[in-house]
DNA sequence: TTAATCACCTGAGGGC
DNA sequence: TGCCCTCAGGTGATTA
């Protein structure tokens, strides 16, 4: 699933060939997204240019001057960047025609994704406007983290997925980093101390940073080939191991569930 | 304000 | 082979 690397991947891929075109059609075959897709958005889109393609958190963000496409892939979605003629295939549900011959097309199978308009600074959305920092900038390090923290009894793998404290810390990376930082997930947020949460914020990092860097191999068959649906196998430590030996020490990776979400640890690394 | 739970959705995989 | 069930997961909304 897109996770923040992977949307970040999607955003340097398509950006080269959408800056500087004009959408001169946009098709919603299926409205049934997260939200629903505005009935206006072909008429709000339809002649203008698009200026710039960035990220905030998981969102695309899509700059047309005067208002803001708001695309979020939810779980299974992705944009191909695919010649005109290529006809649509199952759960391709919105197609952003371009002046250079091209289709910008969501496809998303399980439509958790959305795709909006705002005339707004995208900034001031309230889908985006509460959102914690992006974590590979400055802005994002221990100190926010522990601040943050004091007084929360919720599990420190829930507070980092939590988007209004840092955003793009999806299931996977969570647990990844946690292991990385050797703390236990299920350990209260309030009761970490600020020097294990400098280790934390800087595996968090550190992961991302090696994820962008794989996603962007992995992912770059998607604007080529259009369609190869094949995720790079990232070298995940704990993730979806359990009951395989622990890369530090051997014990057997553990498997429990939080927040209805599968989350991997070694009890012995992990403390 | 915080925490817990629910809802949304479809494909994959396992059991029978 | 086909049917049924469970699981996976991001995130806003709702409830306590």
């Amino acid at each position: 699933m897109p996770e923040l690397p992977e949307v970040e991947t999607i955003r340097r891929c398509v950006a080269p060939g959408v800056i500087d075109q004009t959408v001169t059609d946009v098709i919603i075959r299926n409205p049934n997204l997260r939200w629903p897709v505005p009935p206006a958005l072909p008429d709000c889109m339809r002649g203008r240019k698009i200026s710039a393609v960035e990220r905030r958190g998981k969102y695309l963000l899509f700059d047309c001057g005067t208002g803001t496409l708001i695309v979020h892939l939810g779980m299974s979605g992705k944009m191909l960047l695919e010649p005109e003629s290529k006809p649509a295939e199952k759960h391709d549900h919105v197609d952003f025609t371009l002046s250079n011959g091209k289709i910008l097309r969501l496809n998303d199978p399980r439509r958790f994704g959305c795709v909006l308009w705002t005339l707004e600074p995208p900034r001031l959305h309230p889908l985006l406007r509460d959102l914690g920092p992006e974590p590979l900038t400055e802005q994002f390090h221990g100190d926010l983290l522990y601040e943050r923290s004091r007084g929360r009894s919720v599990t420190v793998k829930e507070f980092i997925m939590n988007s209004h404290i840092v955003v793009g810390v999806g299931n996977i990376y969570a647990n990844e980093s946690l292991f990385a930082a050797k703390i236990h997930p299920t350990r209260p947020a309030g009761r970490i101390s600020l020097q294990r949460y400098r280790q934390l914020a800087a595996a968090i990092k550190e992961v991302l940073h090696a994820a962008v860097e794989q996603g962007g191999t992995t992912l770059r068959d998607f604007c080529d080939s259009a369609g190869n649906p094949g995720y790079f196998q990232l070298e995940l430590r704990v993730y979806k191991r359990a009951g395989q030996p622990c890369c530090a020490c051997g014990q057997p990776i553990q498997t429990i569930r939080q927040a209805q979400r599968a989350t991997f640890f070694c009890k012995k690394c992990q403390h």
